[in-house]
DNA sequence: TTCTCCATAGAACGCGCTTACTATGGCCTT
DNA sequence: AAGGCCATAGTAAGCGCGTTCTATGGAGAA
């Protein structure tokens, strides 16, 4: 009785008394079909209840309208802004989004780009810093190229690049600016001794955000305690419990730089327990601004990174496709977004 | 010289010298082949840089191997955190995992139904509760029908079932009881006037969250006070703005359940503007136990669903097959988790 | 030695759709 | 009135892979 495999083109096709090809022109409305014959056509499609295999479409040429997107952690705020972008833009050129997650295994990471290679997606982007790591770069490199010669792209995004012999495209944001531009408020507000906190110390990301930090520093001629750096994670355990340490090590700042709002949100809690104030005795700022900076108290101030415009610029650059308010859409491979600071009030002078 | 189209597995086949079923057989190993041929292959797919098309091996008959979820929006953490188990036990069964945003659309929601189903993925995830809506629920019910005619499943996760006649399976969790219990722990506490916040009033949600809150209302005997219900939305600026009228408007109440968290953190904001302590003056809960609710300050006390766990056995109800510590898996079509309260901060006796 | 039986490998078909290329009327030109 | 042209519709050749059925050679049995 029931029917477990779906109806064909080629049933659609007996029942409107037509040819499969005349199916094909009435759905994809890319060649004449007389209004009488569509109607009939439609009919049947709408009897049989027939929806189109995509499998099929897409391996008889067609396009097959995909791009994936590889994250770390779909809950995550800062993937998932960067996610929703690629989402939405992807949506608005008729393509349908496959994000996968890789917990922060490079080996599942190379596996998904493998995967989606298999799904011929137009484009797959890879979001997030990048750990430094040879053999790893090396194959990344290798899909990369395996993607392109396949007529897809491979989208870094967030990540430098892999070097002009390897064919990808670049959305990057301005990691080095936005840490260097914090930093020198920080110091324009009289702190002297900042701490460093938080962030992998082989991430590209954390590299960055250090620089730029390091920069800031040299710039005003202040000296690079190293005691004031402390790398680590991204966490909020991570900003929770080094400064707790520090705090019973008396170790002297006024200031803390955490590596993104998280461990911020780390800092000020393991503050806030010790009776801290903030920004009264200890300022902090963060970065990334992800929603959670505005639910702290006091606010944080945090750059800025326009996480959603960057997931759209990834989409865009692969699709080679212009933006909604673009005068014309040259075909380049990478683009820079800017960050900017936002200040809020859990930075005070030092004075 | 650069080719655009990728390797095939004839091309595989004439350069290891085989026939492309052997090729086919090394690639599954679902077949004998000689150790010597295998290696010849092996090294001739490495060299090409062959990758298996999904589309042509999913034509050929072997299965998709994809599910699709249906949410309104990534970046918000309830859906996010549905997303994430659906993500994890995609893939720990082999499954590609496609996430789509209907921003709130139901059209958008019925199209996206569609293209999963073109996609022929195993299974159609639909998340979040649904409007009451005669045409839109048949609409979903002819989709439902299609997709279990195709051999798929369309799982409701987190929306009432659609009638037996229609061949879903479904996800629930405990939302009248949640709002009973947190209700009841209010009022345990001497709160007899309590204001209901937020919420769309046709959604299937907020329905089930105020059937709960009254159901503990009438148990205590407590009177059901009209001008202490207050419909919206489920967004943070809802619960700020009403909470600023009513304060103005000096509504007498000691308690605000909100119908999720992020209204109560946009009344919490409202009401440490306005001067009022939390919980010194007022009492507040909220609904999800999502992140925000223990950024709060004081941290929120609220109803915990297990959001992750949901989105695994939706994908486990789709595709029938075990949980990780399951004895057995009886081919069930609906599972519901259970609901608890969360107690933290936010409430205090208001004797 | 001859026949049988595995272990392998190849040939070929079909999955459902797109798309040249081909075929057939009817209507317009001259 | 005859030749053409245009609007439609049909035919059929793949797209790349899995799979069934068939073929082949060598080892073991008698």
């Amino acid at each position: 009785m029931t029917e477990m495999s779906s109806a064909t083109i080629a049933d659609v096709a007996r029942r409107a008394g037509v040819s499969s090809a005349t199916v094909s022109r009435v759905i994809n409305r890319n060649y004449p079909v007389a209004t009488s014959t569509r109607e009939r056509v439609e009919a049947a499609i709408a009897e049989l209840g027939y929806v189109v295999n995509a499998h099929a479409r897409a391996l008889a040429g067609a396009t097959n309208r995909t791009v994936g997107i590889i994250i770390n952690d779909v809950v995550d705020p800062f993937y998932a802004y960067i996610a929703r972008g690629v989402e939405r833009e992807a949506t608005r050129h008729g393509r349908l989004c496959m994000v996968c997650c890789t917990e922060g295994s490079h080996q599942q990471e190379l596996a998904l780009i493998d995967l989606l290679h298999e799904q011929r997606a137009d484009a797959v982007i890879l979001v997030g810093g990048a750990h430094e790591d040879r053999a790893y770069a090396a194959e990344v490199g290798r899909r990369a190229r395996a993607l392109h010669a396949a007529g897809s792209t491979l989208v870094l995004c967030g990540r430098p690049s892999l070097g002009d012999d390897v064919p990808t495209k670049v959305v990057e944001y301005d990691n080095e600016g936005g840490a260097f531009a914090i930093t020198d408020y920080l110091i324009t507000q009289g702190h002297r001794r900042i701490l460093f906190l938080g962030g992998p110390s082989s991430l590209s990301t954390t590299i960055a955000r250090l620089a730029g930090h390091r920069r800031a520093l040299e710039m005003r001629g202040l000296p690079q305690a190293k005691e004031l750096v402390h790398t680590g994670s991204f966490s909020r355990r991570f900003g929770y419990d080094r400064i707790r340490e520090l705090l019973a090590e008396r170790l002297d700042f006024t200031a803390v730089f955490a590596a993104n709002d998280t461990v911020a949100a780390g800092v000020m809690q393991a503050l806030e327990l010790a009776g801290v104030s903030v920004p009264g005795e200890i300022s902090v700022v963060g970065y990334d601004d992800v929603p959670v900076a505005q639910e702290l108290r006091p606010q944080l101030t945090t750059v800025r990174i326009p996480l959603e415009e960057m997931g759209r610029q990834a989409v865009r650059l692969a699709l080679g496709v212009a933006g909604e308010g673009d005068y014309l859409a040259p075909v380049q491979t990478t683009t820079r977004v800017g960050t900017t600071v936002v200040v809020r009030d859990s930075v005070a002078s030092a004075y």
